[in-house]
RNA sequence: CCGGAGAUGGCGGAGUGGUCAAUCGCAUCUGACUGUAAAUCAGACGCCCUUAGGGCUUCGGAGGUUCAAAUCCUUCUCUCCGGA
């Protein structure tokens, strides 16, 4: 289904499609290093810019020499805008109503500090610029799914605006990096057509997907699915011409990934198998767990490794897979370790969902391209 | 043997006449998590009925007082702490 195999190519190596990206949102994907990234067959990273400038600061990381030696990482970096996280703030469940988004960017404020800043297009591709980003992304506006038609029209024509500040900003540094814009619009078919038809008269190297999943209510076949809302992840592929890399934001489940990547979009990322393996959701070949899930003929399972049944177990997480704690580890010890919540419980099952998630995309590789 | 304290649901541990099927923690079970403010959060957790709700049997055993008892009284059993 896969036409032909792309290849991104960036000043710290090819990419080679399709590609999933572990978030490593702080400059770290959490409880693990970066040479045990290496070791999950991770390629490339995300990092965001928001979190990295209020943490560390983008101009220290350039006088230190840029983010990859920073990281000790020699690979590609994606860096996010911070848009989303702006947007992700001022709508989460706590409502910090400090953050705000108007005309001319993102105003944040940073919880621990309490200072206070403005994120415009502008500075986010400075920042990013900064930090030696090999694909950098524009400051987009994402938007409530359930957001009324009149918000929907402003958000997408606030996000083309936005998009073309960065793109001007983007040409006046002299690099050989990456941008991607972000195609939004919500759940709204018209409105994702009119975001991707404005963005695709401009010159970016990347297509974004600004995807916000499903809540309850939202449906694609099933009722009560809560993924991503997948015939418009299809509609927004439609849309880019098949030679254009298009990337799936916080995408997402193995089986929407694996929708996606036979709709053709190129790079994912999402948290799911970092966050889950630190909750103990643990994701293994199909007949090792307890929930049966997949796509189509790509099945796989989820295992509750906390679960009692585990208490005796002596067998690996998962016997097909060659990581380091399915290498050296039972599922009893990991799950004794994760109760008494040790650390190197968290390192060790992030670990296993990363290299899970590597082979999926392997699988994903031969297994969709040979039909 | 004497004196003192106590026995509560899988465990720990609140409650000391009615609003108690009994706070809370742990354990257990289920669910959520998707461009990370998340090693987090939500629900269930005596038994039965399909939810709202209703019914039934519980707070060491037996008996009693009371309209009403996990809570008061008597007694038995057991545990712990002092003293011989």
């Amino acid at each position: 289904m896969i036409k032909n195999k792309k290849i991104l190519k960036t000043k710290h190596g090819e990419i080679s499609l399709p590609s999933f990206m572990p978030d490593a949102t702080y400059g770290s994907i959490k409880s693990i290093t970066f040479e045990d990234a290496k070791s999950c067959g991770v390629k490339e990273i995300v990092t965001t810019t928001l979190h990295i400038e209020q943490n560390i600061g983008s101009n220290r990381i350039k006088e230190m020499g840029g983010i990859h030696k920073y990281f000790n990482w020699d690979r590609p970096i994606l860096t996010d805008s911070g848009g989303w996280q702006v947007f992700s703030l001022i709508n989460s469940k706590s409502g910090y109503s400090k953050n705000a988004i108007s005309d001319l960017g993102c105003t944040f404020v940073n919880p621990n500090t309490n200072k206070s800043s403005l994120l415009t297009p502008e500075n986010s591709i400075q920042i990013q610029d900064n930090l030696g980003s090999d694909i950098l992304t524009v400051l987009d506006h994402p938007i409530l799914i359930n957001s009324t038609l009149k918000e929907r029209r402003e958000s997408v024509k606030l996000n083309t605006k936005w998009a073309k500040r960065s793109l001007k900003k983007f040409k006046e540094l002299d690099n050989a990096k990456l941008l991607g814009c972000v195609i939004q619009g919500a759940n709204d078919f018209e409105l994702r057509k009119q975001s991707a038809s404005e963005l695709l008269e401009l010159d970016f190297d990347i297509f974004n997907y600004g995807g916000v999943p499903l809540t309850s209510g939202e449906t694609w076949r099933n009722d009560n699915y809560t993924g991503f809302y997948h015939e418009m992840l299809e509609y927004v592929s439609n849309l880019i011409p098949e030679n254009k890399i298009k990337y799936a934001m916080g995408v997402g489940q193995p089986e929407d990934i694996a929708y996606c990547v036979e709709k053709g979009w190129d790079l994912f990322d999402t948290v799911l198998p970092t966050r889950n393996a630190r909750h103990g959701y643990i994701y293994v070949s199909e007949g090792n767990g307890d929930v049966n899930r997949g796509y189509k003929n790509l099945k796989y399972d989820v295992m509750h490794i906390k679960s009692k049944r585990y208490e005796d177990d002596l067998n690996p997480i998962d016997s097909t897979c060659k990581c380091e704690a399915c290498s050296n580890y039972s599922r009893s010890y990991i799950r004794h370790l994760l109760r008494l919540k040790e650390s190197s419980a968290l390192r060790l099952l992030t670990i296993h969902n990363l290299t899970f998630y590597s082979n999926w995309m392997k699988l994903l590789n031969t297994s969709l391209s040979s039909n």
